[in-house]
DNA sequence: TTCGATGCAAATAGTTTGCATTCTA
DNA sequence: TAGAATGCAAACTATTTGCATCGAA
């Protein structure tokens, strides 16, 4: 099983040890998410789940997001105005995203620490796993503007 | 007039000059946007607005929010998953929300200068005035969990 | 007297919830 | 066969928009 990759089959498994229950709509659910790329809003799931299973409703598929956070599988990050996005928790990263184009920079975790460092040594602010976006231009954008 | 928290007549006559009109209703959602304290949602100036002017709808109060965020005199900030935040655009800070108790810690723009620079480096990314408030956890809460 | 601003109602986006039913463990 | 999960409809929160009217400059 490749950490940075789990199958459906994994993350299935972890939801049946944290107490949860294997139903199709789940699987279905689950595999939407994995096969949609590193950052999935709702609505995609939604649209990919309805392609071989739209008896599945919208509802259900909150509803398992909601699981998949719950027991740590997923996390979601807030990217602009629009809809949430999902990604696989590990390996934590922040994000920023480009104000013009949308495209999103994966950050490493620790490109944060000196900035969480003095946070906590000025403020007495822990920093912890971001939830939202840092906002700018990418190298791209910044060129043609 | 002091810079760090203008009068409503200062920030009326910034929208004159953009080419605005002043109106009742204007003036006093700007005036409880000032009364309102550092972080007003749109909501809490609709509440403070309807107190003494029953007649002005949410609608203005968002589409004067927006006016006066165009013209540069106020932005707005994503604390969490409720409401946007709007706040004076001077002087330029972040935001650090804790996710336990909802404090908000204003940090010095300078703060995320290092992040800024490293970010520029290794990824091109240009960061740009902050939209979205980073998370964690403030000294109290820290330490009652 | 023009055109920006307003009030109202209705639409919109994204997400959540109550409830009866279904199906996994 | 208990109770977790589902589907559906409806509610909900935050915000935006179309449109006729009003009023500042």
């Amino acid at each position: 099983m490749n950490p940075s990759h789990p199958s459906a089959d994994d993350v299935l498994a972890r939801v049946r040890r944290a107490g949860g229950r294997m139903t199709a709509s789940r699987r279905a659910v689950v595999e939407a998410l994995l096969a949609g790329g590193h950052h999935v809003t709702a609505d995609e799931i939604v649209a990919r789940v309805s392609r071989d299973h739209p008896e599945v409703h919208r509802s259900t598929v909150y509803r398992t997001l909601e699981r998949l956070e719950t027991i740590g599988v997923i996390t979601h990050v807030h990217l602009g105005h629009g809809p949430s996005t999902f990604h696989l928790a590990d390996p934590p990263h922040h994000h920023a995203v480009c104000a013009s184009c949308g495209a999103v920079v994966e950050v490493p975790w620790d490109a944060l620490d000196d900035l969480a460092a003095e946070l906590h040594a000025k403020h007495g602010f822990e920093l912890s796993p971001q939830h939202f976006a840092l906002s700018g231009l990418c190298t791209a954008c910044r060129h043609t503007e």
